[in-house]
DNA sequence: AAAAACCGTTGACAAATGTCAACGGTTTTG
DNA sequence: CAAAACCGTTGACATTTGTCAACGGTTTTT
């Protein structure tokens, strides 16, 4: 189960993880199975774990006042799960985690995530690309946001995240996109053409 | 020039810079002042600096194939001016950014900062909780943007950055809102009912 | 001081997207 | 196995937003 995350963390670093290092890791990560539609976050909650996902597929979302839900995120294996800004202010979340697919994922709290940074240098390493990585995603998420149309929007996200629509409903795509799950069937259809 | 600098890595760190250490990111940091107008960043270079701010104001945006500008972020005091994508990765840049008001601002390269970093602890955590910050706050921009109207997302931004507000011109405003002029012009008409 | 560029606003109309209701075909649940 | 929930599609229509052209009042440039 935590072969997955070493090999991970591997990748982000520069030099591979010592065997202390990996039993450090192997001992602090706590398993987890999530049912599908069981939640790994509610609206309210403060999100104390961030969860790596070994396999299965999560989705982030907010419901608006009129009880519709707004998809943020969508997470597959090797992706984590997390709200960072509740997590990292302690404040109660406006978003809901929950399992989309039965879900293994591996979960540590922000304490001991931040002790093993102290510990283990390849921690930090991969938490900088991350960010970094992260960073530049969500300029190109917002810039294709801002400056396409929803047709536009849903072509480049099929080219770059093929993995999502496969693993996805439609539904789910478009309130990714911002968009109605019509709006995106009319154009699918428009786009055979 | 370089005090505001050394103020606001403090206000990040957890312990103030040394003598030595605000020395070395003085010798480090270039400063350069800005015409309004002037490229900082011209679409198809390579970003080669990251920018701090010291006073002034500047925008970032794209121009699509109609050539609309496409506002992607604005800057004032203390924010970073940087293509994250294109300084990483070493590619052409498909951003402009330029000075909006006459602009003073520190100029650092990539090797540089990660040089820093290596130097000065300060440096890295200051960097990690940006990007922790940038993260929330991107978070929270793409939510906005995929779950509210138009009206809501001005109202949202008005009472969250009014400083902005009040240094950019609304056509401006209404771009990084994804909006056009016209249709800015006309929420805020109906806001005043 | 005159000319040019910039800025916000408005009107008339077009295009994009949302809303609501209904349907049939799946898949999941009890 | 039957009932219920889920999913994508479609039609009719409403709403939001964009487009284009024009205007008058700034501010900036020459």
């Amino acid at each position: 189960m935590h072969q997955n995350l070493i090999t991970y963390i591997n990748q982000y670093a520069s030099s591979p993880l010592t065997n202390e290092e990996q039993a450090l890791i192997v001992a602090t990560f706590q398993p987890k199975k999530l049912r599908k539609k069981q939640y790994f976050l509610q609206e309210g909650d403060v999100c104390k774990y961030a969860g790596f996902i070994v396999k299965g597929a999560m989705r982030q979302y907010r419901v608006d006042e009129k009880g519709v839900e707004h998809m943020v995120q969508l997470f597959i294996e090797n992706y984590w799960a997390n709200d960072r800004e509740s997590s990292t202010m302690l404040t109660p979340s406006i978003y809901n985690i929950d399992a989309w697919e039965d879900t293994d994922i591996l979960l540590v709290t922000r304490a001991d995530m931040l002790d093993l940074m102290a510990k283990i240098p390849s921690i930090t390493e991969m938490i900088r690309l991350m960010d970094e990585r992260n960073a530049i995603a969500n300029q190109r998420r917002l810039n294709s946001t801002i400056s396409n149309t929803a047709e536009k929007r849903y072509e480049e996200f099929a080219k770059n995240h093929p993995q999502f629509i496969q693993r996805f409903p439609q539904h789910l795509i478009a309130s990714f996109l911002g968009i109605t799950k019509e709006t995106l069937s009319r154009i699918r259809k428009q786009a055979i053409k």
